[in-house]
DNA sequence: AAAACGGGGCC
DNA sequence: GGCCCAGTTTT
C-alpha cells in the first residue's frame, strides 16, 4: 500500500516539474524573483488576490518603495493611498509594520529562515513558504487554493480544505510531494498548474498532463472537490453618508473600529441595519445637529452597493451645506481638493467620480 | 475551530 | 447570486 502511494507520488511530482518546462506561459514581473523584498510584496499583495488585479499595485509599490528600507519610511496614509482599492486592508497595515521591524530590527535586511519570516506580522505559514522557497530555495511546499484544490481532486480527498484537519493533511502531503530539489521550481509550478489547468471551473483535463491518475477525473468528481465546510452568511447593513460643508471643505474621519475599511476614511455616518427613508435619517439625531444649520440638504438618487465577503453595504449620500463651520468629535475639516489625498473605500470613490465631488 | 476581513471576475 | 482568488488575524 505504502509503496503503491510512493509511486502515485512520484508520478505526481515527476509530471508537475515536467509540465512546467515547456507549457507554462505565465508572465509576471515577480516570477523568479531572487529578492525577498520584492517576493514578500506580491504575496501579500496577492493573498486572496488575482495576479491580474495586484500586478499594476505591485508595479506601483515596487516603483516607489524599491527597498524594504524605503517602504519603512513611508508615510502610513501614503502606503494607505497606494493601496486604495486593493482590499484586506490590515495587509497594508501589516506590511508597513513589518517593514519597519526588519528596518529597525534586522539592519534592513530580510530575514532567511523560515522560522523567522513566519513570525513577522501579515506572514503566514503560506507566505513564509513562499518567501523560504522563491528567495532561500528552502525545502517548504506552498499550500494555497491552487495547491489543495490540485490535491484535493488528484488524490481523491474529501477532507474539507477550510478545517484544522484539513490544513494539516494538506501541508503535510504537499511537503511529502515538494521536489527538496528544487522547492522553488516545484511551488512555482504547482500554482501556475492550479491556476491555467486544473482551475477551479472546467479544468483542462482534456490535456493534463496528470489526468490518467487523477482520481477526481477518473471518478468524474472534480466539480466536487475540494470540500469546502464553511456556508458564508452575509449580513446586510445600511451607510447614510452625510457629505457635511461648509464652503470648499467637508468633514471626515478615520475608521478606527475593528470593522470594515479599518483605516481607510469616510464621510459622516449614520448607519442602521434596515433600509430608511431619506426624511428620517435627516431628522435623526444625528443629522439634526447639521440639518438645522443647513442652507441646503441634497440627497443623492443613486443607492451604492458593495458586495464583500460577510455583508452587502448599502449606501446613500446626502449632501449637506452649512451656514458655519461645525465641529463633531473623530471628524475634522478636510478641504475638498485634499480629498484625493485620503484613501477611501471603492464605495465612496465610486460616488466622488460620478458626482465630480 | 470559527468568524472576519475587500474587491473583482466568472458562470 | 454564489464561488473563488499566490491567506492571515482575531475571537
Amino acid at each position: 500500500m505504502k509503496g503503491k502511494n510512493n509511486q502515485l507520488y512520484h508520478f505526481f511530482t515527476t509530471e508537475l516539474m515536467n509540465w512546467n518546462e515547456y507549457d507554462n506561459n505565465r508572465e509576471m514581473p515577480w516570477k523568479f524573483e531572487k529578492d525577498p523584498y520584492k517576493i514578500w510584496l506580491s504575496e501579500i499583495i496577492l493573498q486572496q488576490t488575482r495576479v491580474e488585479q495586484g500586478l499594476a499595485y505591485y508595479n506601483r509599490f515596487i516603483l516607489k518603495y524599491p527597498t524594504v528600507t524605503k517602504l519603512a519610511k513611508a508615510d502610513e496614509s501614503t502606503v494607505f493611498k497606494l493601496w486604495e482599492g486593493l482590499g484586506y486592508y490590515s495587509r497594508c497595515r501589516n506590511l508597513l509594520a513589518t517593514a519597519k521591524i526588519i528596518a529597525e530590527n534586522h539592519d534592513g535586511v530580510f530575514p532567511s529562515n523560515y522560522e523567522d519570516i513566519v513570525k513577522l506580522k501579515g506572514i503566514g505559514p503560506y507566505t513564509a513558504a513562499a518567501i523560504s522557497s522563491f528567495a532561500f530555495n528552502l525545502p517548504y511546499a506552498v499550500v494555497d487554493g491552487n495547491v489543495t484544490r490540485i490535491l484535493a481532486r488528484f488524490f481523491g480527498i474529501e477532507t474539507p480544505i477550510d478545517t484544522g484537519q484539513g490544513k494539516k493533511a494538506f501541508s503535510s502531503l504537499a511537503d511529502t510531494l515538494l521536489d527538496s530539489k528544487y522547492p522553488a521550481k516545484f511551488n512555482q509550478a504547482i500554482m501556475d498548474f492550479g491556476a491555467t489547468i486544473c482551475k477551479p471551473k472546467s479544468p483542462f483535463c482534456a490535456t493534463c498532463p496528470l489526468a490518467k491518475n487523477c482520481f477526481s477525473f477518473k471518478n468524474e468528481m472534480t466539480s466536487f472537490l475540494p470540500v469546502k465546510s464553511k456556508k458564508i452568511v452575509k449580513k446586510e447593513r445600511w451607510f447614510y453618508y452625510l457629505l457635511v460643508q461648509y464652503k470648499n471643505y467637508v468633514l471626515i474621519r478615520k475608521r478606527d473600529e475593528k470593522d470594515i475599511w479599518r483605516d481607510l476614511h469616510e464621510f459622516v455616518l449614520i448607519e442602521s441595519t434596515k433600509k430608511e427613508s431619506i426624511k428620517k435619517i435627516i431628522n435623526s439625531t444625528g443629522a439634526k445637529f447639521f440639518s438645522q444649520k443647513a442652507m441646503m440638504v441634497k440627497p443623492c438618487n443613486t443607492l451604492f452597493k458593495q458586495q464583500l465577503t460577510h455583508q452587502v453595504i448599502n449606501a446613500s449620500f446626502i449632501e449637506i451645506k452649512l451656514i458655519e463651520k461645525l465641529p463633531l468629535t473623530g471628524y475634522f475639516w478636510v478641504h475638498k481638493k485634499e480629498i484625493k489625498n485620503w484613501a477611501f473605500p471603492k464605495l465612496t470613490n465610486d460616488f466622488l467620480k460620478e458626482n465630480n465631488f
